[in-house]
This record gives C-alpha cells, structure tokens and sequence, in this order.
DNA sequence: TTACGCTGATTAAACGATTACTCACCTGCC
DNA sequence: GGCAGGTGAGTAATCGTTTAATCAGCGTAA
C-alpha cells in the first residue's frame, strides 16, 4: 500500500495540512516541522496521488494524445517526442487511435476529457475539423488547415527537395503520392511543383492509381523521383533495384519523414525530417500556455531539413539512361 | 463545463445516490425515475468524470504501458494492438518510454502507479527484471526471460524461417543480428541453429561489428540471409540489390517482424510476423484477470506465422552465384 | 492590563462519485 | 388496528489532497 499523506501526519503527531504545506511550500511551517516531514515523506517514499489530487485541483497532469493511425510509421518518432516533451513538463500521455474514423475520433476526445486530460494533442482525420472543445487543445496539422496550431513546413520541404535535385542537375523528375485527399502530401507536392525552374518538368504520379513501373519512367528519361513519403521512396528505390537500375546513377530517390529505416539501406535515402522534438515541444508548450489561461497563440511553422544520404547524385551526362540497355532481371510486383 | 452527477439530480430533484443508482442499476429505483435520469443523462451527455471515480473506487481505469523504446518500429503496431484491446475492455492507455535506460524504467512506473494506473504493461529494458510490483504487471519479453507472461515464440520463428528455406533448397545460409546482448534476437537465432539440416551450413554475423559485405557473403556460396528484424533484412536486400546481385534469384532474404514498409518494397520481403493483435489481448488479458483478484495466470507463447513473399525462392541450380560475374557498380555504404 | 500582531499549526470544507445505512411510506396479513 | 415486509429514495461517510479560515500562544507596545 502506497503511503497517504495522512500516514506521514499520523506518523510525526501533525495534521495532513501542515505536511501539505511543506511538500508545495505555500502555508507557514516552523523550519523544524519542514525538516522532519521531508526526512519522513523520502523514508517512507511517499508522492501525492493523483486521483485525489486530480479531484481538489482539477488539474490530472495527463495530456492525451490522439492520433488517426498510430501504425503510421511516423508515429514513432512522433510519439516519443511527445512523450519526451511532456514529461519534461511533468505530464503523462495518454494515446488514443481514431483510425482515420471522425466519429472515433470524438469518441476518443470524449473519453480523454472523461478520464481527466487536462488538454490534448490532436493530428486529426483528414478531413475533419476539431472544433468546441472544453478543454485545451493543440490541432497538428497542414498549414492549410483551419485551426491548425503546429506543424512542419511541408511546402517547404518539397520545395527543398525540388531545389536540392536542381542543382544536382536533374531537369526531369516524377513526384509520387500516395493519395491526392492528403492535405500533407499535397502540400509536399505543391511546394515541389513551386520550385521547378522553367526548364525543369515533373509528372505527378499517384500510387492509389496503382503501382507504376518505374523503370519505364525512367527510360523515358526522368533521372529523380520525390515521393511524399520515405515509404513509397523505398518502393521507388527497390523497384527501380530490382528493375536493375542503379540509385542515384541512373535514378535519384528522394523520400519525407527520415523514417526509422532511411539511413539503413543501401543506399541511404535522401530525406525531409521534420524536426519533431521542435514540433513536440511546440505543441506541449501551445497546449500548456493555454492552460495557463493564456488566449490560444500562433501558429507556429517548424522548418523540415534536408538530410542528404546516398541515394542522390548528379546527373550523368555521359550516358543517358534510355541510351542504355533494357534490364533483363526485374520484379516489379512487391 | 462537463455536467456532475449533482447537476442531474438537481434539475430532477432527486439525490446524487439516486441518479448513482440509476448508471450502475445497483440499489432500488422506479421504473419512472430510471426513465427520467435516463434522459437528463442522454440531455445534458453526461460521463462519469475519472478522478472522483477513481478516488471513491480505487480503479482509474487506466493501464500503463512502459517500453524500452518508443522509436523501435515495431512499436507502432504493437502500441496500436494494446490500445485496441485496452479500449476494448473500457481501459485507456497511459506511455513511457524508458529509452534502454533501467532508472527510467523504474521511474516511469513510478509515475505510472501515482497516476493512479490499475495495471503496467512492461517491455522490460534488456537485462533488468521487474519485481516487486505494488500493482498489477503483464511483462512482455523473451519467453527465456524469468518473469515473462506473454511473447512471441521467437524460437519457433527461427526454425520456421530455415524450413521454409531448407524446402526451397537452401543449405548454406546467414544469420544476421544486431546484438549479441538481444535475447530476442538470441532465441530466434537459436531457433534457426536448431532447424538446420545435417547437411546445412549457416554463419551469423552480427551488425554490431560492423556492416558486412553482402556481395562477398552470396560469392561465397551463401544463398539466403535471415535477419532477426526486417529493419535488417532491408539492409541486406539493399546492398544486395545496389551490388547488383538479385533478390531472389542469387540471394532469398528473409525478416522479422513484418514491419510497415516489407511489403511495399520490391521484391516482397518474406518475414515472420508476431501476432500482435493476439499478443496485445492476452496481454491486457492477463492484466484484467490480476485485476479481478486471480493469482497470476501462467506464461502465454504465442506463434508467429511465416509471410511468404517475393524475397526467398528456390536455389537456382543452374548458375551457381559464385560463377556468375562480378557486378561492376554498387555502393555499400548506406 | 489590555489590545494587537505575528507565528506555527489545526480545522474543516471542498472536489465528484460511490455505497452502506437509514427512513418514510404503503400494502397486506393476522 | 397493529405489525411485518417490501419499495423507493435520501443521508452521510468515504476516497486523498488542497486550502481558506481559524485558533492558540507568545511577545510587545499602548
């Protein structure tokens, strides 16, 4: 059994008022009394629960953390700095997963507000917009988004993207999606679109629209593909491999997110982080200055940073890709 | 502000206890009062708040879940499987990531327990036990591990992963590992050194003495790899793949763990998938059942199931690998 | 001497929900 | 008519913590 406070008052012949007083410093206490229920409360390893505590003050120290699919391999990363960031602020985290359903996701809202979240972190469903909350509430999402609190600069990004492979010389470059309803990958999209010079061109290809064969692509001469997503820039890369195509000579291969396996594979993908411990701490520190009674700030922007690994290269003029000889070997269907 | 239970009672003039009475059906109340309080509930939305509950009952309806690592992908679907079955049973679900770290570890559940979680469910760091718990615990690790209530039959995994070789004609093959230290890794390792044929051969090599070199391993006569996650299986299949060398014609790999991104690389990876959803509810299985007061109920192994896809085939006889040429480009240095 | 101020600590109420206990009332039976 | 028994609902205590209000004791100044 846990000690109570009343244990510690008990224990010392004083009222659980005066030991409540030395653990948050506020009421007057002799330096005496201090000394003795601080040697007691370490002894017998005593911490204030919260549930009682939760109930006086109305405040739980929990924030909850509700996401539309936590097995988005971004999650991770993403969840860990959350959980970073408030623990830092002395606050528990409590996930909860609408799987991209609204309705679950009310749901979900509902039931963190019912256990006593003093505030939540929300990546929303596409689509829906969170609104009339009664407690404080930090939306990430694309900029473009109404209500949107923190996010990472994706158009940014793409433009970083579209920039980096510029430079390396690439005038053709295919952009991969996976679906056009994500406001993210639209926004990544946008912002490469943005940065083409007017000698540069792109397709946009969509991977709802099925599987594309990319080494087709590439003997129609695009030497770089931007993908939305590290896991659809693996697609990319291991088709093209497999095609027998070489990354980056004759295909260069840019994903998002700095996923967990990106600088694992051969070669190590190019990449936009988004900078998540700042978008965690941005998004903890939003929701505890609302708590604070402070009106809801800015939207706060974060900038995504180029990591550039192997699987960029320049252009080799010498020999073009579609001059070169058709692959023998190939599985295109993963 | 959220409506108490003495907001119903008052607008229908009846006692706190009543309208109790009335959402747990527990002490004696009309048909036409239970009507009322009914609605003024349905009205007004009303939900039980956590903390007042928790404090009276004991119960916060809240579990734990300490990992070692946040950022690990298998995280995601696991993290995904736990939520699900906690939800299931009416539990929310409380974080910590302990980073690898054992004073975390202990902290975290600390802080778990004066939160007020009725239980913990707990991937213990490598090499610490869990003791000694003042409430409730579920351990998830190596079914080697003292203390271990559920895990996957990482051994059987193993031995799955060479048979499913051994029929394709394997018999020279390589373990990879990340570390020595791992025991997950260890028994899934003993596993496949128990399914080996007499006249099979396989060396381990371990990634924490450096990244092999795949291309060499294959001219040796090496004809498939097995890795103890997928993360490492990408990495094999990769450098394979950018040495020129292909999968599976010249080289089967297989993974663990069926990670987000094995199939949608080319060519599929074949791995052997945990059970997670199985895993997840035994898991907060065993923790209800603590819960309702039953001794602690014995260790649950569950099977992992083999996912064949396109990254092991059969032997090719005809062009043993060591003869063909050795591919001219390649980049090793992920 | 009385009044006042200060110190150090106690008392008691409150937070929201649950629940054992009590109570008033009605019905039916002897 | 009185009493047992059942019904429907209220009273009040309780969980652990915080905090406003209060109080006793003491020294000092009027």
């Amino acid at each position: 059994m846990q000690p109570k406070l009343k244990d510690i008052a008990r224990e010392l012949g004083v009222s659980t008022a005066t030991v409540s007083n030395v653990l948050s410093g506020k009421g007057r206490v002799s330096d005496e009394t201090r000394r003795l229920v601080n040697e007691k409360v370490s002894e017998l390893g005593y911490r204030p629960g919260g549930p009682g505590r939760a109930l006086r003050t109305g405040r739980s120290g929990v924030l909850g953390l509700v996401l539309p699919d936590i097995s988005n391999p971004l999650f991770p990363a993403f969840a860990q700095a959350i959980e970073a960031a408030a623990a830092s602020s002395g606050f528990g985290v409590l996930i909860a997963d609408s799987h991209g359903d609204p309705s679950a996701q009310t749901d979900a809202m509902q039931r963190m507000i019912q256990r006593g979240a003093d505030g939540i972190v929300i990546v929303p469903c596409r689509g829906t917009q969170v609104s009339d909350l009664p407690l404080a509430a930090t939306i990430i999402d694309a900029a473009s988004t109404p209500g949107n609190c923190v996010c990472s600069d994706h158009h940014g990004g793409g433009r970083l993207a579209v920039e980096h492979l510029l430079e390396l010389g690439h005038r053709k470059m295919v952009f991969l999606g996976q679906s056009r309803r994500s406001t993210v990958q639209s926004d990544r999209i946008d912002g490469m679109q943005a940065a083409l010079s007017v000698d540069a061109r792109a397709d946009v290809v969509w991977l709802e629209d099925g599987l594309p064969d990319f080494a087709a692509l590439a003997r129609r001469g695009a030497t770089a593909v931007i993908a939305t997503s590290d896991l659809h820039a693996l697609t990319a890369l291991t088709c093209l491999q497999s095609a027998g195509l070489t990354v980056p000579e004759d295909v260069s291969v840019i994903g998002f997110d700095d996923l967990s396996f990106s600088a694992r594979i051969a070669p190590g993908l190019t990449t936009l982080a988004q900078d998540m411990p700042e978008i965690a701490s941005a998004a903890v520190a939003h929701l505890m200055q609302q708590l604070d009674g402070a009106p809801v700030p800015a939207a706060r922007i974060v900038p995504m940073a180029l990591r550039i690994r192997g699987s960029t290269g320049p252009v080799l003029k010498t020999i073009p890709p579609q001059d070169r000889p058709i692959p023998q070997q190939g599985d295109l269907t993963p």
